[in-house]
DNA sequence: CACCGCTTACC
DNA sequence: GGTAAG
DNA sequence: GGTG
């Protein structure tokens, strides 16, 4: 069972969870600028742009509604860095393809070498221009005309023709439907667009119920969320999960709770849950949860197996010694993991220093710079492949715990790219964008810590589970960490990899109910037949759903969880 | 009364 | 096999 | 803790 929560305090680092492939351990040369990366198509796919269109919309800047695809050959890291900001703040929407963009950014100014990186007559069909044009147009507040900023003389008057307008001045979008209804906390709704869809929320498993990310009932189930955790925290699974099935059954159903009479055709409620929802109904809380939100080993184990490594059945050992604070913890990793012979001194200092940093939420502009920074290293080493951005933000989310990452290797030739992580992994560690890998072997003596891509004979590594760190050239850098997920997966199953990714949990856990039942096995690496094993290839998202006999839900309505 | 997701990594 | 992680 |  899942227990990770999110949890702000101070941390430690338990024994060796934590490798250190950067900085800290190996005093590498601290952050270079970025890559500098020659993305040309590549990229996470339209569906992720799906939902990402418009998060921030503010005030709209000069270059509002212009969809916008920077190329980065030919311009330096940071410089590039810094346009895609200015192209951001302004209003741009950036395209992770040239196929979606109106217009495109180059410092390449000679036909046939474009044509290396974009594709000849889609150029023709929109603007292409120097970087100065996002540059001038930034500081005269206008989108200037495209045709003095052409970036090939062949494609001057295509440019001209196909320039742009930005819709800065027209009117303000559909931003109500907050008002309406009474929500009280959650100062962070939904800054994306409403979806509009019909309720379906009768059936047992979550992949055919459209679940949003927040629902009308959030606070019923909050409370119930508070119970499951406790019974992850004492290792009570079945418990625990019938709490998550009854969590996203709610999460579904499309009408606040009223009375009684309406939950009849909601699943997994039954005697013991209607009785703490009709408790709900009339205290607008649940005793049990208030009861354990003031516990102190309900709150010792939660703040414990906060710490990465550290699941339910150490916290709970931890809390027997008599452990109670991060500082007790600390203390005790300190001093006694060292009979063990792991002296993970500074390893683990460093897990404490990170463990703050990794509590802060990722705001999905930063997501998307990650995942434009991983493209571009993946393009770097293998151009042509692909990427897609997975987990909470392509959920909708508006603050993630982490970025996952999906990626697959270009069309054309296959297994060329057996180690595809350990390279992608490697080239991001030395351009200073991952410092640590998780799934250390052990922090033990100083021989052990080898750079993340020695490791002879693993191919089959299909994922690395790692901390990032922006460059200081991004505009978004903080100097806070963050967690990221980068899989690998073969093309043929790279969309069942994205679905499987994707999530939520409990999507994802009745998705492989689903199928079972229906005869086949899912799992991200594949859809089987149980019968004679026979692989079953997808060749795009909704084919995995048409495989499996399921109809479509969207990314947005998977949230299951929470 | 049996079942409840399925895979990988480390110890 | 147990624990933790996705 | 709920369901076929
Ligand atoms: C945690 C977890 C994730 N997953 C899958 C589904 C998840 O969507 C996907 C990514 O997991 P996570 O990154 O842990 O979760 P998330 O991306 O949905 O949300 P956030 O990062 O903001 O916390 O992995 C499981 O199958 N089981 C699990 O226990
Ligand atoms: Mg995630």
């Amino acid at each position: 069972m899942r227990v990770k929560h999110l949890l702000g305090h101070q941390s430690l680092k338990y024994k060796n969870a934590l490798r250190a492939t950067g900085e800290v351990i190996m005093p590498f040369k601290r952050p270079r600028p970025p890559p500098v990366p020659h993305a040309t198509n590549s990229s996470s796919t339209s569906t992720l742009l799906s939902t990402n269109h418009e998060h921030k919309r503010l005030r709209r800047g000069c270059l509002h509604g212009i969809k916008a695809y920077i190329l980065s050959a030919k311009i330096d890291g940071a410089e590039y860095e810094i346009l895609i900001g200015e192209a951001e703040e302004n209003g741009a929407e950036l395209c992770k393809t040239p196929a979606e963009a109106d217009i495109i950014v180059t410092a390449i100014g000679m036909k046939k070498r474009l044509e290396r990186h974009i594709d000849w007559n889609m150029a023709k069909g929109k603007a292409v221009v120097r970087p100065d044009w996002i540059r001038d147009s930034v500081k005269k507040s206008e989108a200037l005309p495209c045709g003095d900023y052409a970036a090939i003389s062949d494609l001057l008057d295509s440019s001209i023709e196909n320039c742009p307008e930005s819709s800065s001045s027209q009117s303000q979008p559909p931003d109500q439907a907050e008002a309406s209804t009474s929500q009280h906390q959650s100062t962070k709704e939904s800054t994306l667009p409403d979806l509009v869809y019909e309720p379906r929320y009768k059936s047992r498993f979550a992949c055919e119920r459209y679940s949003p990310l927040i629902c009308p009932n959030q606070d019923l189930v909050k409370e119930l969320h508070i119970i499951k955790l406790a019974r992850e925290m004492e290792s009570e699974e079945r418990s625990a999960l019938s709490y998550s099935r009854a969590i996203s059954a709610i999460k579904a159903f499309p009408e606040k709770i009223k009375s009684m009479s309406q939950i009849s055709d909601i699943p997994y409620l039954g005697d013991k849950l209607t009785g703490m929802i009709q408790e709900f109904l009339s205290k607008s809380t649940i005793s049990q949860a208030r009861q354990l939100s003031s516990d102190t080993r309900y709150q010792t184990l939660i703040s414990f197996t906060s710490v990465y490594g550290i699941g339910p059945h150490t916290a709970r050992h931890l809390y027997d010694l008599g452990l109670r604070t991060f500082d007790d913890l600390s203390r005790y990793l300190g001093s006694d993991d060292n009979a063990e012979g792991s002296g993970g001194s500074f390893a683990w200092r460093e897990g404490l220093r990170l463990r703050d940093e990794l509590s802060v939420k990722i705001p999905r502009a930063e997501v998307e710079e990650m995942g434009r920074l991983v493209d571009n290293a993946l393009q770097d080493i293998l151009p042509g492949s692909e990427s897609t951005i997975c987990g909470g933000y392509r959920r909708g989310k508006l603050e993630s715990n982490d970025v996952d990452i999906v990626f697959t290797h270009p069309q054309g030739q296959g297994n060329k790219a057996n180690n595809m992580i350990a390279r992608l992994v490697e080239r991001m560690r030395k351009d200073g964008l991952i410092t640590h890998t998780m799934h250390a072997p052990s922090v033990r003596s100083k021989g052990s810590l080898r750079p993340p891509t020695n490791h002879d004979g693993w191919d089959t590594l299909d994922k690395s589970l790692t901390i990032f760190n922006l460059p200081k050239t991004s505009p978004y850098y903080k100097g806070i960490h963050r967690r990221l997920d980068l899989i690998y997966a073969p093309r043929e199953v790279y969309w069942t990899a994205v679905v499987g990714w994707t999530g939520s949990t409990m999507f994802e856990r009745d998705l492989r109910l689903w199928a079972k039942q229906k005869g086949l096995k899912f799992d991200s690496s594949g859809i089987t037949r149980r019968r004679d094993t026979k692989a079953l290839y997808a060749t795009s998202e909704r084919d995995v759903f048409k495989l499996l006999e399921l109809e479509w839900i969207e990314p947005r309505l998977r949230n299951a969880d929470l």
